[in-house]
RNA sequence: GGAGAAGUGGCAGAGUGGUCGAAUGCACUAGUCUUGAAAACUAGCGACUGUCAUAGGUCCGGGGGUUCGAAUCCCUCCUUCUCCGCCA
């Protein structure tokens, strides 16, 4: 959420930002900072009540020490009334406390200053395209190639566990294994230190990234025990700095994980979804990095790029976009989408989604760093998928196919042991 | 899963109902001394909220309760340790 403190500093300049989201919030900003007002005077009148019931408890402390035990019981008929008057004040602070979290909870991330404005996907602004799309000789859909070359198995994953947790065998398995181990090298050789996360998450680590309360229905749940299955490995990393007080010298601190992820997708058929193009189940590799409020945009640049180099090296065509506000997550400041062209299905792959989040999710999670005035200042954190593995593997097989079999990008050869799916 | 013990500031560790937000040590920061450093000495040193700044308020694993007053008593949950059971 939103610091209460950053929408009093600049009222408008964040109702501005928000309105790239192609929606009016002044509303809600409003009744925000009046909800806000309410809460400190309460907290003030709540205040000066415990200090005078403090003093007068005190005062009998005293008494009692000095063995007057009868003006002590005296002073005590006096705090009837405060206690009775701070309990209703209390319950007031809380009231007021929980209305304003309600406010702020339903306000997304100001956009940041170059994202533009826009409602849908359709304001998107392709910042780069890089390298040809392929012109091949045939044209197979991977769930076709998956088929033909026994790499993933769709409907053994149903009768299994059901639709959307695929079984992936053979080389279509070797090839998996191959890219998490190479994105993970990569990530390695790039700073971030390698990290591998519980794939269940307590309450608490989903409500500091934001999942809870509101999303619950698109995680697994196990009710037994109370935990989540992650929708993605931010969350797990993200929380090893929930209430964490970080040094200012650390920065940037960079982390990278693979996890499976966990997504109910409750309602989503069709085409979108065939194959490997929304699953269940998945493999994600995933960067994140904490930084200094100064210099969050140029690591996100760096991200970017970072995840670049990655396609670049695996030989495949991609774009890249920034979202305009509209089509930018509840959470993010600022969002490049990478999308690898599947000549197969005619469509756009988004392969990779890096956002840089600003002190939204550090609010939340009480992510902080003691400035060089000696005071603690909320982080910046980013994340994004470096990379996410099924619509890679769609990607690789679609992409590099030909009628003698699919051939194996290069850098992942060592990796995986063959050269070529036939 | 069963039995027992324990959770206090960055760390260690006092504190069992009344000037306790908390002794002491270490660590850390600044100063004195020194050519410089170390040592020694002096001072400072938790978080949140709040104020122009003070003041004030809250926090001793989390939540709730008893009391005029709770780190201290009660309930509950969580975590850690020891022993037993089970086990990749």
């Amino acid at each position: 959420m939103l610091l209460i403190n950053d929408i009093r500093a600049d009222k408008e300049g964040i109702i501005a930002r928000l309105a790239k989201r192609g929606k009016d919030f002044t509303d809600l900003v409003n009744d925000a900072l009046t909800l806000d007002d309410k809460r400190k005077a309460t907290q003030v009148e709540l205040d000066n009540v415990l200090a005078e019931s403090n003093s007068i408890s005190k005062a009998i402390g005293q008494l009692f020490a000095q063995k007057k035990i009868e003006e002590a019981n005296a002073m005590k008929a006096k705090t009837g009334e405060l206690k009775e008057n701070s309990n209703t004040l209390g319950e007031q602070l809380k009231a007021a406390e929980a209305a304003l979290l309600e406010v702020l909870y339903q306000i997304p991330n100001a956009p940041g200053a170059a994202v533009p404005a826009g409602k849908s996907e359709a304001d998107n602004k392709i910042v780069l395209e890089h390298g040809e799309k392929p012109n091949l000789t045939q044209n197979l859909p991977h769930w076709e190639l998956c088929e033909k070359y026994n790499l993933i198995d769709f409907e053994l994953g149903v009768k299994i566990t059901g639709a959307g947790f695929p079984v992936y065998r053979g080389k279509g398995a070797r090839l998996q294994r191959a890219l998490i181990n190479w994105f993970l090298d990569k990530g390695r050789d790039a700073g971030f230190e390698e990290i591998q996360p519980p794939i269940l998450v307590n309450e608490a680590s989903g409500i500091g990234t934001g999942q809870l309360p509101d999303k619950e229905g698109q995680m697994y749940h196990m009710e037994v025990d109370n935990l989540y299955a992650i929708p993605t490995g931010e969350v797990p990393i993200t929380n090893i700095y929930r209430d964490v007080i970080v040094k200012e010298d650390d920065f940037p601190i960079k982390n990278c994980g693979h996890s499976p992820c966990f997504r109910r997708e409750a309602g989503s058929y069709g085409k979108d979804v065939r194959g490997l193009n929304r699953l269940h189940q998945f493999d994600k590799v995933e960067i994140v990095q904490l930084s200094h409020p100064s210099n969050s945009y140029e690591l996100l640049e760096d991200m970017s790029s970072y995840v670049q180099s990655l396609l670049k090296d695996l030989g495949l065509q991609y774009r890249v976009l920034l979202l305009c506000g509209g089509d930018t997550g509840f959470a993010s400041a600022m969002t490049y989408d990478m999308e690898v062209w599947s000549t197969a299905q005619k469509m756009w792959l988004e392969v990779s989604s890096v956002s840089n989040f600003e002190t939204f999710q550090a609010n939340r999670l009480k992510l902080r760093f003691k400035n060089s005035n000696g005071k603690n200042e909320y982080a910046h954190t980013l994340n994004g998928s470096a990379l996410a593995l099924p619509r890679i593997m769609a990607s690789i097989l679609e992409n590099f196919q030909t009628p003698e079999g699919i051939i194996v990008p290069e850098v992942l050869r060592p990796y995986c042991g063959f050269d070529v799916i036939d």
